[in-house]
DNA sequence: TACGATTGTCGAAAAATTAGACACTGAGGT
DNA sequence: ACCTCAGTGTCTAATTTTTCGACAATCGTA
């Protein structure tokens, strides 16, 4: 499992990756946001730890809830635990709001981080699914419509097609399967 | 648009009502939490503003967390936004990520929290939307699977009986729409 | 009521499916 | 190298299904 650290301050990126060493089979820690982009390309985190103030001159979490967003709208993205010293209410709200998976305030306690952290990927692992379920539904749904409109040979010859090929061009079995005669696959597949 | 109030101060009670008021077509308001299952039994309320702390002695919101799970547990939820006045971050996260929709501290600006209700409201109709859709997805994949397995006559006999059905009747029309003879579906029909 | 569409039903022609057979290929086991 | 066995490609003839055209009966509707 692999872990990303996002805080300016090096002081705490040095701490954060030593608490989480066991946790984690590889951890990167960066100071700028900025890097965000190029290290969550390949996909391959399966969590961020971000903090929410990279500007002293703004300390009110809008850099965080702006990457936070940034990581977010990516499809197949990590998991987000949000990290701040200076956290309130609403902040922690519409953090959660925009799709972090927990949220934690400066000072953390050691144990109860690595466990918001697992429990952040595991329910990242499970929306991702969900994700993907809903993606296939929509492409089932129009299959569904298509051949609920099919003419009765294209079915066939669908079907025909899909159960051959399940048993990997096998005709014999692929007749037994279907309650047809072998010939009868013949015929069907050299009409077209 | 029915809204559903749990705050065990009737001043609060009062005061919320004749805020939102002109925003609701009707709003129910109750002080003990323990009405909740029967207000929601007939699945009319659109959304429940609720309250965190129901006993003095323990103002640590886990009275509230408790009805918040109870009420999102059921399928078909109605939005629920919490209120309190002793929130800090760890609860308001706990509480997000319980599934409620949003998180108001007392004392609350008016128009915020009807902003706040509405964008509830939506947010959780959209959730109630892809639940829907899972619950589908599930059927689908297994229908298609079912299909997948059957017999070349089997699934004729499926594909003709749903067409026929989606013509009314119309023998006639289904035999068009299927590309076959009008013969051939009464045989098909007859043989069963 | 009269019209148009649909149904139930027929017989005969056309097409598809089936069973059975046979030589051939290719993979595996001896 | 040889044998075996499952599968292929192909054929014929029998059987079944589908199709076409037709016709009286029925039903909803203008």
């Amino acid at each position: 499992m692999k872990l990303l650290i996002v805080d300016d301050n090096r002081a705490v990126r040095t701490t954060l990756k030593l608490v989480l060493a066991d946790t984690f089979d590889e951890i990167a820690a960066v100071g700028d946001p900025h890097l965000l982009p190029a290290l969550l390309m390949p996909g391959n985190v399966d969590a961020v730890l971000l903090d929410m103030n990279f500007d002293n001159r703004r300390l009110d979490g809008s850099d965080g809830l702006f990457w936070l967003s940034h990581i977010k709208e990516s499809p197949n993205a990590p998991a987000v635990v949000l990290i701040t010293a200076f956290g309130d209410v609403p902040l922690a709200v519409e953090a959660m709001k925009r799709g972090a998976e927990d949220f934690v305030t400066k000072p953390w306690d050691n144990d109860d981080l690595v466990a918001k952290l697992l429990r952040a990927i595991d329910k990242n692992r499970k929306e991702k699914v969900i994700a993907r379920t809903l993606d296939n539904a929509a492409e089932l749904e129009q299959r569904e419509n298509e051949r609920s409109r099919m003419t009765l040979d294209e079915l066939k010859i669908e079907h025909v097609n899909a159960v051959i090929d399940r048993c990997g061009g096998n005709l014999t079995a692929a007749a037994a399967q279907l309650g047809v005669n072998r010939q009868t696959l013949y015929n069907i597949q050299k009409k077209k």
